[in-house]
RNA sequence: UGGGGAAUGGUGUAAUGGUAGCACAACUGACUCUGGAUCAGUUAGUCGGGGUUCGAAUCCCUGUUCCCCAGCCA
């Protein structure tokens, strides 16, 4: 490399691959991937990874990558995932172009495929039930035994294969093997089952099949039919790989090379699709969409952009062994993106009145509020300010600790671009509980900075009170209490550490008026608390936030260290 | 006890026989009209044991640990 060039990316061993096949030539240059979801259910974070590595391949390397939905098993398939699936990767920010793809488009050409394997006496049609057909598999340390059906004759298997088809015979009663090994240690290819038969109405050809091609059969054609070059798959799929070359090499057709990669795991969440549908079907989330839920449009709704999640999948890198990543990497992409892009407002959650007794009753004045420090081009707005307004409840303390440097009795601090108020008196209920506070603020002080240079330790935002617009506020915490969700005591399930407080719904916020104008998924960041995004259920009159992540927030840190 | 994979700071990853680097987290400090952001710094790692080599995370031997496979799911 030349002294003063930078050096390229480290690439991962995929891209290392698919890097050196362009180099030999080896497919010619081309570079076609593909992400091949089966539509049984929503996509999660795992998935985004799969579609970021599959989709960011092909663009790096000048390639394609096709969306390709592997319905072969029309039982657990619905259309609505169909739909789902594609709003999601194209909301991530991919283009699979004109390249959308079925599996079950395939069927007629996997069909006549299997007659050729048929007819070159590699595989036949086996008459043991599912659970014959277990025992005779044999287990990990002993040998399978052959299927009593393993010599039919060619002539009789075609029939009997055809006859299948025209749905002479009942589910479960026979199935379609290949021919390869009832002895290998590699379970996969003790005769694998090519062909089900199951009478069930398929999403996309309705009632045309009553067979249908198990994955290991299907998927590998899938890819050969499209041409494609790596056919990147997850770890437990390495133990398979043995049969889709196998397959592919009994026909003789275009074989891509596949490559297993690592699935991810996270902290503080589960990943695997059974479990996320049972948190929804038992009703521990309020749907897949849920805020807490790791699925795309949980997130979406939660307030990721595509960008953090793309920065994300980035930077966990791919390798080929079990990790989990720590869930906090992912919040810092989160607000590495939100910081650069998210409008500033102000909302204060737990409203505190201050009133400034000092301050003209029934005077307002519009002061001028930056829209986002990181991007002069956001401009500014104006923000009414009056004699009375609400902080933050966790913002004045009657009896503050050393380190509170924000409101306490006697004490000036900074409103956000407003002034610089001094609390004189406290006010409480009946009960001893601070009610409201009365202040007096510093008219030199306008637009908050002091002409007599003298510093205030805080700022605090504010909201008018009789500007302000209401607001309902979600707060979400990890839907888990442990790191591994699964470190359970004997005989009990993830779900016991399910966290109670996973979410805080906050009502009587306070927000500042340019917010009743809000649309559902804004993303706004509420000064000195987080980032926040309108949830769908905000209706006129009824604005709702999602707290996407909050701010870091070190005094935080400090009070929890003082707590201990 | 069969077969297939894999082990680098607390976490995620680079280094492909030649200075163990980066990021997150944690901790200091500077700065700040967000206790945000930013900036500077600190702590911390090659699974164990042998060997080859001038030199090993990397090659060899050996041990250990972890993951996957006995669906007519994908």
């Amino acid at each position: 490399m030349a002294r003063n060039e930078t050096p390229a990316e480290k690439l991962d061993f995929i891209r290392q691959i698919v890097a050196e096949d362009r180099r030999t030539g080896k497919w010619d240059g081309r570079v076609i991937t593909r992400f091949p979801p089966e539509p049984n259910g929503y996509l999660h974070i795992g998935h985004a990874k799969s579609i970021c590595l599959n989709f960011g391949i092909a663009a790096e390397f000048g390639g394609r990558c096709h969306l390709r939905f592997d319905d072969t098993n029309p039982t657990k398939e619905e259309a609505e995932y169909v739909e789902s699936i594609q709003q999601d990767v194209r909301w991530l920010g991919w283009d699979w172009g004109e390249h959308l793809y079925f599996g079950s488009d395939y069927f007629q050409q996997m069909y006549d495929w299997a007659v050729q394997l048929i007819q070159a006496g590699k595989a036949y049609v086996c008459d043991l039930t599912a659970e014959q057909t277990r025992d005779y598999r044999g287990t990990l340390t002993e040998p399978g035994r052959e299927s009593p059906w393993r010599h039919r004759s060619i002539e009789e298997n075609l029939d009997l294969f055809e006859r299948m088809k025209n749905g002479e015979f009942p589910d479960g009663s026979r199935t379609l093997r290949a021919k390869i090994d009832m002895a290998h240690p590699n379970l996969n290819l003790r005769d694998p089952v090519m062909y089900r038969i199951l009478h069930a109405a398929h999403h996309r050809t309705g009632d045309a099949w009553c067979i249908y091609p198990m994955y290991d059969w299907a998927h590998g054609l899938e890819d050969s039919i499209e041409g494609i070059t790596h056919s990147i798959c997850t770890l437990e799929f390495e133990n398979h790989r043995p049969l889709y070359d196998w397959f592919l090499d009994a026909l003789g057709v275009h074989h891509p090379q596949q490559i297993e990669f690592a699935r991810l795991n996270l902290t503080y969440t589960v990943m695997s699709k059974r479990k996320l549908l049972r948190l929804v079907q038992e009703g521990h989330v309020r749907g897949w969409d849920d805020p807490r839920m790791p699925t795309i449009s949980g997130m979406r709704r939660r307030g990721y952009s595509p960008e953090a999640i793309r920065e994300f999948c980035r930077v966990i890198g791919v390798n080929k062994f079990n990790s989990t990543v720590d869930v906090q990497l992912l919040e810092h992409c989160l607000r590495q993106d939100l910081n650069k892009t998210s409008p500033r407002v102000m909302a204060v959650l737990r409203p505190l009145k201050v009133v400034i007794e000092n301050y003209p009753d029934g005077q307002v004045e519009e002061l001028e509020a930056v829209n986002n420090p990181e991007d002069p081009s956001a401009g500014t707005r104006k923000v009414p300010f009056s004699r009375e307004l609400y902080i933050e409840q966790d913002d004045f303390m009657e009896e503050p600790p050393k380190k509170f440097y924000r409101l306490a009795p006697g004490r000036e601090v900074r409103l956000r671009y407003a002034y610089f108020v001094t609390c004189t008196d406290v006010v409480k209920d009946a009960d001893g509980r601070i009610v409201e506070l009365r202040c007096t603020y510093d008219p030199a002080t306008r637009g908050g900075d002091a002409p007599d240079g003298r510093k205030v330790k805080a700022t605090l935002h504010w909201v008018s009170a009789e500007h302000a617009v209401d607001a309902e506020v979600r707060l979400y915490e990890h839907l888990f209490t442990k790191e591994n969700p699964e470190e359970v005591e004997e005989g009990r399930d993830f779900t016991a550490n399910l966290n109670p407080d996973s979410l805080q719904v906050l009502t009587g916020c306070k927000a500042e008026p340019s917010l009743a104008r809000a649309k559902p998924l804004e993303r706004f960041q509420f000064e000195r608390l987080g980032y926040f995004c309108v949830d769908p259920d905000t209706a006129p009159g009824r604005v709702v936030f999602n707290r996407t992540v909050t701010l870091r927030d070190t005094w935080a840190k400090v009070r929890q260290k003082d707590d201990q």
